[in-house]
DNA sequence: AAGAATTTTGACCAGTTGGAAAAATGTTAG
DNA sequence: CTAACATTTTTCCAACTGGTCAAAATTCTT
């Protein structure tokens, strides 16, 4: 497994009713703008990968501290000496999650050809099903619960490029170089569909068995997923 | 919102190491098969229902007993009458849901024509989603889990399961009427496009906007969907 | 090396959790 | 109608939960 980094938030938000106990490490980054040290800047990420093993795998009510400090290897409380609230944690997840999640879809040029914009997101959100499936799932637990920590998240900068991006399609549909068809539902099933082989792995190498549910799976995913995809959308004369 | 009726499954399959306190109710089926008092049947469905609500937005370690009992309108002590542990209950869920949700995948008849039966393959799944989704997401979040509660289902009774209809889409492709591709990953995005839409429910709600996301939006999807998939599989001639 | 600042620990807490036991109440077959 | 059984409530518990706090240990700066 590659060692993950994805990039961190811009800025931390001002929390509107900051709570009581926040203030720790924190405190001074209100105060003084005080720069991370060594410690705080390495034991946070050890956290944060701790806690993105057990949150991507019972969610967030399902998650306890505990668990995620034996994982880091620390105590409870050292723990939440950096991390005051079990949901913090949670927050700095999803929103650096957020970002890189959506980098694929933001990158797909209107102004490159159609075909290879789309088999190319199609490959890197593979990619990252396959090179960050724990993230895929955290994203996929925080939706089956409703989504209650990023709805406003989805509402704004997510329905945002959805609706920039889906634009792109219609153009591209417009000037005939695609199928026509219905662009959001488009890119739902290219999420839906690469993201599965993450959220749904165990079933994905369960029903391919020994011989196929190898890493090979990836591969021939990309293949089929192509050829539904070029084939789905290559325009065609009308009969 | 329809009542759900789910098949109950063919038989409680006997523990094999039965645990200390799963004698109560239970105990009278082992020993002398005393059938089911009314009370225990009303009482049981009530719970199954209060269960699901709360297991598929919480998953197995995030739902309490209490919730459902609350859900379920009666005291934990007395909800615990019927189900002597929380594993009881869902292990029900998921071993009647198995039951239906694999029901339209088995429906797929090898000796129809294969267009009919892939489009209403499709249909059903997402009928399946848009009128059962609580199902749905206990499945998902099962599955984010890693299964670990129906991995040996999984294993066998699915797999099986697909081997055969992977076997009738082999049959089509041989004989030329639909486009030859990897059977297995054709049956995931079937899968993945359908559930997508009560997985991720709130995010398709939220990016298709409040003019979009009304209840239109399954229809759409069956469009879509029936569109991708059948341009996806028509066979056409190389060039 | 000393003092200041940071980090870690151990002891603790109030609320929640899954569950047990038994007494109290309902239901129903004869 | 009543004994036998089924159901419900009350009380309780030990383990776990998220979190606090002060003191101890460590690290950093000079």
């Amino acid at each position: 497994m590659p060692p993950i980094k994805l990039k961190s938030s811009p800025s931390p938000k001002p929390a509107k009713r900051q709570h009581k106990a926040a203030a720790k490490a924190v405190a001074q980054v209100k105060e003084k703008a005080r720069p991370l040290t060594r410690i705080q800047r390495e034991k946070q990420d050890i956290i944060l990968e701790a806690a993105l093993d057990v949150f991507s795998l019972h969610g967030f009510r399902g998650a306890t501290i505990d668990q995620i400090a034996e994982v880091a290897g620390m105590s409870k409380p050292n723990l939440l000496y950096y991390f005051p609230r079990k949901e913090e944690i949670h927050r700095r997840l999803i929103s650096e999650l957020l970002v890189t999640w959506l980098a694929p879809l933001r990158d797909m040029d209107e102004n490159g050809d159609p075909f290879p914009e789309i088999r190319s997101y199609i490959r890197r959100k593979l990619e990252m099903a396959r090179d960050f499936p724990r993230e895929s799932r955290l994203f996929a637990n925080e939706m089956l619960q409703g989504a209650p920590r990023i709805i406003e998240m989805i509402e704004v900068d997510l329905k945002n490029l959805v609706d920039e991006k889906a634009a792109v399609l219609t153009a591209w549909m417009d000037q005939g170089r695609i199928t026509r068809t219905d662009p959001y539902h488009l890119i739902f099933s290219i999420w839906a569909t690469t993201q599965h082989y993450a959220d749904f792995d165990v079933q994905v190498r369960a029903v391919l068995g020994p011989a196929r549910g190898g890493e090979g799976r990836f591969e021939d995913a990309a293949r089929y997923l192509e050829q539904l995809f070029l084939y789905g959308l290559t325009p065609r004369p009308k009969g």
